[in-house]
DNA sequence: AAGGTAGCTGAAATTGTTTTCATGACAATC
DNA sequence: GATTGTCATGAAAACAATTTCAGCTACCTT
């Protein structure tokens, strides 16, 4: 394998303009630089990425850090980050912290010691700590936080409206005539299950609807969950007439405990979902959901570590709110539509 | 941030000592040892990975190059692989070809200058080509095929029987009575697609019932193909009267298809997916699958690797194969049971 | 003509580790 | 008592790049 040793001998120069031709960090005279491209074609010269990031302390690797892998969200937007990463030629580091704090530490640990160029974090708890953070910043390490807000002062985000996709869903539901309707969310210790069942909360206040906690389940974003608390809301009397379900996997539960229950969708209970997924409109199956950019906002986070990292001084901090949009399938349509004024 | 000087100076020993009780390279006398770690405890030290892997020529990073980040069956895998990571203290490179050649062609670039320690590849294509194999060859690089085989010489791969497992999909759905079974497949260009068409012929052939090659059909692994080739194939007279799909997501276009022609599963249509998934079992779906350990998978083909790395002498080819197994649910279960002598 | 400057280039230091080679201490062998 | 061997340790080289500093032209200014 070439090193830059022999580029610079074939071109008869020094390993020092053979680095500045290589970053581009100085002007070299025209011919001596095509003289040096040349002889890197011709020994097919690849920059040794460890001694770079030896001597710059800085690595063309940066981690992606998500919370379940096994969730189709999550692909679309590790596909985001990872076609960003391709373009501005960074190489991705993915990790799963499977929802669990521990591993989330574990992972921070790694990518610290590895030390990315930057890293991107759908975090499992409310805090990423200054423990952790001043480490990546005295190391001058971008952190970007995704489709969850962290507390911590001066972590970027990069998220979507959860409240206001909530709060559209279930007024979706109040218009087309739904009334009881219950809420399964997900864990409240992140935003995605705080923020959507607020949204929830919201879209009932505004149609003077009283709040019946009763109606509000919360747990961890798998199916096995949204079929527990399906099941536990349907038990209730009166029993409700719609469910809002707060991402894709406590849909899936929820529509297996419905069919447990022979109960049909849209007729018996109206429902609204949250992610559109595989199985949306499936066969008889056509779910009303709320769409999140997950592709967008994977590539936003990553563009906005892209600029940290070509541009070191910038300090603000940054949150950019992308926008869900409902997309109405037959799910929630078998009531008369009545609109409620707000 | 400590270095290995840092820790000497504390201890009051050479830099090759800490090495030494780092790496566990040679004896170390028990009382330094013990100074050494404590030294190392209280810096907090953490060795540069770097400057390791510039010296080693070896980095603890290992690649995955996998072919459709989309689809779920990749995401088991894919888990399976970071899991058995995590175990040995390796990090992951996730790359995504997206079925394109010339992107796994980048990505292997890529993975060679990363200096990845070894690389897990779910090929797009029949030969990874010499070219790329003796570069990652020379410089001790292992590579696994996963999930699909190639035909270059001396690559490890880790497979599941498609051959197997297509067959017991089709002989399931001929000794339930169904006669008119088309299939669709991947592409033949790759392994999954070309063994699974296989699987079906010999179905067929074992039953004596005669090959029709009007009823094969074969694409791109997507739900839009799906659709696409399962409407062509209803258009057929005599209709067809059950369908093989050879994989997840073409699984997912074909129920789509034949919900719109009023079709219904599985007493119009019978039908064995291929791939258990999300949405196997939902609602009034109740699919007849196969099922592949994609988990195993992932987590095989990296202990695979991890024996290359710890024992680099190991020369010989190997190739595990994994069995499929058939999971029997209604979409295969409306005519009357015929079993066929083999 | 002397001095200053801009533009290129090279030598050498630097980064943090592993590894080779050398050394000294001490025990075992003849 | 001389020689050999073993063990623990340290000094220094090697890895492949970036970066600082200094030097050398060639040209311009006064």
């Amino acid at each position: 394998m070439a090193n830059i040793q022999d580029v610079a001998k074939l071109a008869g120069v020094s390993i020092s303009t053979v680095s500045r031709v290589l970053n581009g960090t100085a002007r070299v005279n025209n011919e001596v630089k095509k003289r040096v491209e040349e002889s890197m074609q011709t020994l097919a010269y690849q920059p040794n990425p460890a001694a770079r990031s030896l001597r710059t302390n800085r690595s063309r690797i940066i981690g992606l850090l998500i919370s379940d892998i096994q969730n189709p969200f999550f692909m679309r937007l590790i596909q985001g980050v990872e076609e960003e990463a391709l373009r501005h030629e960074y190489s991705l580091i993915l990790c799963n912290s499977n929802e669990s704090p521990q591993r989330e530490q574990q992972y921070l640990d790694v990518l610290y010691s590895e030390r990315v160029a930057g890293a991107i974090i759908v975090p499992t708890r409310e805090y990423l700590g200054e423990a952790n953070l001043s480490k990546f910043r005295e190391r001058n390490i971008p952190i970007v936080a995704v489709d969850r807000r962290v507390k911590d002062k001066d972590v970027d985000a990069v998220l979507v409206d959860n409240v206001r996709g909530a709060q559209e869903a279930v007024t979706h539901l109040i218009n087309n005539g739904y009334r009881r309707i219950a809420a399964v969310t997900g864990p409240l210790t992140v935003t995605t299950g705080r923020d959507r069942l607020e949204g929830y909360r919201r879209a009932l206040k505004d149609a003077r609807i009283p709040h019946n906690p009763e109606l509000e389940r919360s747990g961890t974003f798998d199916a096995e969950t949204g079929r527990r608390l399906t099941n536990e809301l349907l038990q209730i009397n009166p029993r409700i007439d719609a469910l809002f379900l707060g991402n894709n996997l406590l849909t899936l539960g929820a529509l297996d405990a419905l069919h447990a229950h022979n109960l049909q969708v849209p007729i018996d209970v109206g429902l609204v979902g949250y992610d559109e997924t595989f199985w949306s409109a499936l066969g008889t199956l056509s779910l009303t959901t709320i769409i999140q950019p997950a592709y967008e906002l994977g590539a936003t986070a990553a563009l906005r570590l892209f600029q940290h990292l070509q541009n070191p001084a910038i300090q603000s901090r940054q949150e950019v709110v992308l926008t869900p949009s409902l997309i109405i399938r037959s799910s929630s349509l078998a009531r008369e539509p009545q609109p409620v004024k707000v």
